[in-house]
RNA sequence: GCAGGGGUUCCCGAGUGGCCAAAGGGAUCAGACUGUAAAUCUGACGCGAAAGCUUCGGUGGUUCGAAUCCACCCCCCUGCACCA
């Protein structure tokens, strides 16, 4: 028998992590009884979970630890519908191989963070393709669409603003998602005595058509929870970087990248964020909290919810990478990095390039930093060469040295004969090894 | 299918024959200030180092000149019709 915690529910709430509950006080005293099962959906609409789908993820995890069951659903069916749960508009469909191919990566990812082997909640990861897939249309429409008042459907807040907003507009295969999505919730119940279905706050509609489903088709009492969508203070999108969204797979957003991603994090938002995404106790990050208030200067948070976060996504050598190359970069000793240190931050994820000696003459600086990735059109670097704010191996390159790469990159410039490290801004880096 | 309203640069959204690479806002990037914050200020923001080049759903016209006018086509929205 595995223990449950019962101060479970407490956490969450001292973290903010609950939005809305069903059945208030009731599902409290529901966790603390025994093992629940719950599930959380995910579905494929890219190759690669964000970091907004930490809240949830990690959410089956707390689950997890405090002796509770955790599913973790990958929408191999929804994903090829599209949730239109506060999207302005109709989304593109996918092909059935694409998202077959996104669902198999995301049942990947969402492998690690949740434990297969701890005996009675030991995890499980389901696809609701291999259900909804077999249904037939009839079937669904007598057995799941009858429950279902379109009334009350296009009532949701959820939709409001596709059915009311002139110019806008849903099909029904969007409309029809949540019949899907509550399926699953029904379904889960009947195979897994799944109670509790948690997400984002934006699926408080779909949650609770899962719950009612339930009741309806097995007479069964299910719950659900909603988590917060994360926000910012400065009321810009969580999760995106000017190179996009930030990603779980460290092969579309490295390890560097992503503590870089943390470490920049807005003051008003850290402490909110070490609370949501960290598993350290509350008691410390108040203490953090406390202390980065009482010093001067520059809080420690910060650095606390980068590591935190990268060892957890990346494991303790995706942390160790990170932070070699941000001391590396940030502590201002460039010049201490021996050659086998330029090869490891290559190693590493610092973005690189190699180019050719004899090539160099083709094209001008600006080109060959914006076909590096660094910027995204030659104007931006020109603005910068115009501020002194690219540098070469730490010198800074003057605008009129532009159309000169060649001098740019000059061999008695280069570290170890053919390393340069271009720092274009004030925290883009990316080396360049010229041979 | 018919009628009406739309499709503008990342997003929202002005522009209805030249002064338009296209107002304004947001986002983004860079600089100053800082702590690799926030706020604020400054600059950039279709592409190009530049000369210049390419845009306003698509194609073809009218015109010295089109995002703006005309024709056809595609797509979206609303209503009506069809379904009855």
């Amino acid at each position: 028998m595995t223990t449950i915690d019962p101060s479970l529910f407490e956490d969450l709430q001292a973290r903010g992590l609950i939005a809305q509950t069903t059945g208030g006080d009731a599902l409290t005293e529901y966790l603390a009884e025994g093992g629940r099962t719950l599930y959380s959906g995910f579905d494929p609409t890219a190759d690669s979970l964000h970091i907004g789908h930490l809240v949830p993820l990690l959410a089956l995890k707390r689950f997890q630890q405090a002796g509770h069951k955790p599913i973790a659903l990958v929408g191999g069916a929804t994903g090829l519908v599209g949730d239109p749960s506060f999207k302005a508009a109709e989304r593109k469909l996918n092909t059935p191989d694409i998202v077959a191919g996104w669902t198999q990566k995301l049942k990947d990812q969402v492998s690690r963070f949740i434990d297969f082997e701890c005996g009675d909640n030991s995890a499980e990861v389901v696809n609701n393709l291999d259900w909804v897939g077999q249904m037939n249309v009839l079937d669904f429409l007598r057995d799941v669409g009858k429950h279902f008042s379109v009334n009350n459907m296009i009532n949701k807040e959820s939709v409001k603003q596709r059915i009311d907003r002139e110019g806008s507009g849903i099909s029904f295969t969007e409309f029809t998602y949540m019949l899907l999505q509550s399926y699953d919730f029904a379904e889960l119940y009947k195979r897994y005595e799944c109670t509790l279905q948690i997400g984002g706050s934006d699926q408080w509609g779909n949650i609770t058509g899962g719950i009612d489903l339930a009741r309806r088709m097995y007479g069964g009492e299910a719950f659900g929870m909603t988590l917060p969508l994360v926000t910012k203070s400065d009321g810009t999108k969580f999760g995106k970087t000017e190179s996009g969204t930030v990603w779980l797979d460290p092969d579309k957003t490295s390890p560097y990248a992503f503590y870089q991603f943390w470490l920049a994090t807005a003051d008003a938002d850290v402490y909110k964020f070490l609370r949501y995404f960290t598993f350290l106790p509350m008691a410390e990050i108040v203490e953090i909290e406390e202390a980065d208030r009482a010093g001067e200067g520059r809080p420690q948070a910060q650095g606390v919810l980068a590591r935190e976060m990268t060892a957890l996504i990346h494991g303790v050598e995706g942390l160790q990478a990170a932070e070699r190359i941000t001391d590396a970069l940030f502590s201002g000793s460039l010049d201490q990095l021996g050659e086998t240190d330029l090869m490891q931050l290559k190693l590493d994820g610092l973005p690189s390039s190699t180019l050719s000696r004899g090539d160099l003459g083709e094209k001008p600086l600006t080109q060959w930093l914006v076909d590096a990735g660094m910027a995204a059109s030659g104007k931006q670097v020109k603005d910068a060469l115009g501020r002194d704010a690219v540098l070469i191996n730490g010198e800074a390159i003057s605008f009129e040295r532009n159309l000169d790469a060649q001098a740019c990159f000059a061999e008695e410039l280069a570290r170890y004969q053919r390393f340069y490290i271009v720092k274009l801004g004030k925290k883009k880096y990316h080396l360049f090894e010229v041979l």
